[in-house]
DNA sequence: CACTTTTTAAGAATGGTTATTAATCAAAAC
DNA sequence: GTTTTGATTAATAACCATTCTTAAAAAGTG
């Protein structure tokens, strides 16, 4: 389980005065089965699924809110729609540039980077995120 | 002179294959008179005070060539068209996502950044880019 | 239950970016 | 100095991810 736990799902939804309704609660679940880098448009697709009386808009509100207060993570990598991820603990993605795929990069940590960045600006900084991209070793061979 | 002195430009150009045109020219001229993080719009509109026959395709096309020969640097915030960086020197900036504003954060340094994602991955890393929002001085007295 | 507020569905609209295609330009060959 | 060939540009249409709009539904409240 990477996502967090349900009681963290009701206190971040208690705290930000959204309501957990069934279909932020799908949007969630399909994420969690997921467990990938799906965007707005495949989380659509997982949602309608199991509920097909949803709209592609009700999922981007849906996804607005769970990065809003915190349960997701939008990604926006070039040449791509915006990927979402429900893991929010510190990590770091790269994107192959030539077949698409996102894959985790293990072991790698900066663990000093949001402080770091406060100490050198006067802006109250609300979010940081590093975008990394290359080549997968499959498509490395190519060309 | 943030931009790249005319021998590097020259030289981006001739190991790419492509030609560094008049187009090309005004677009890098257009950005360097900017000394900001104009979007592709914006660029247009400054090259098109010289230059009333381009077309914003055109600004994107050449916009792209710079980027990929490394003379210029593409950024992605969220809520925001991709804004362009003369400045391709390791140097970090942060966009306040209420007035849009887009600063320089000076004296931060991440050295070891790609370095350290290379020794983490298979991957062929190609491009690393930190992005940073926040709420500036001005925005943060407001509600 | 009535009423107020929030959320959702559906689809239209927007807007940044790309693709298309014909015209133009530039270097190389004749 | 033409002609040929290929790259680049202009103009505009197309695309597609995302947002907006509006009305209906649902949820909270007295």
């Amino acid at each position: 389980m990477i996502g967090s736990p349900e009681s963290d799902v009701r206190e971040k939804f208690r705290r930000s005065g959204y309501t957990l309704t069934s279909q932020r609660r799908a949007v969630l679940d399909a994420l969690q089965d997921f467990k990938g880098h799906p965007s707005a448009e495949e989380v659509y697709l997982a949602v309608k699924k199991k509920n097909p009386k949803v709209a592609l808009g009700t999922v981007y509100q849906a996804l607005s809110v769970l990065e809003e207060i915190g349960l997701i993570e939008a990604k926006r990598w070039s040449e791509s729609p915006v990927r979402y991820d429900l893991n929010t603990e510190p990590h770091y993605d790269i994107r192959c540039t030539r077949c698409g795929e996102v894959a985790e990069i293990p072991g790698l940590k900066f663990d000093d980077f949001a402080s770091r960045i406060r100490e050198n600006t006067t802006y109250k900084v609300t979010n940081t995120s590093l975008v990394i991209e290359g080549h997968c070793p499959a498509c490395q061979t190519e060309t």
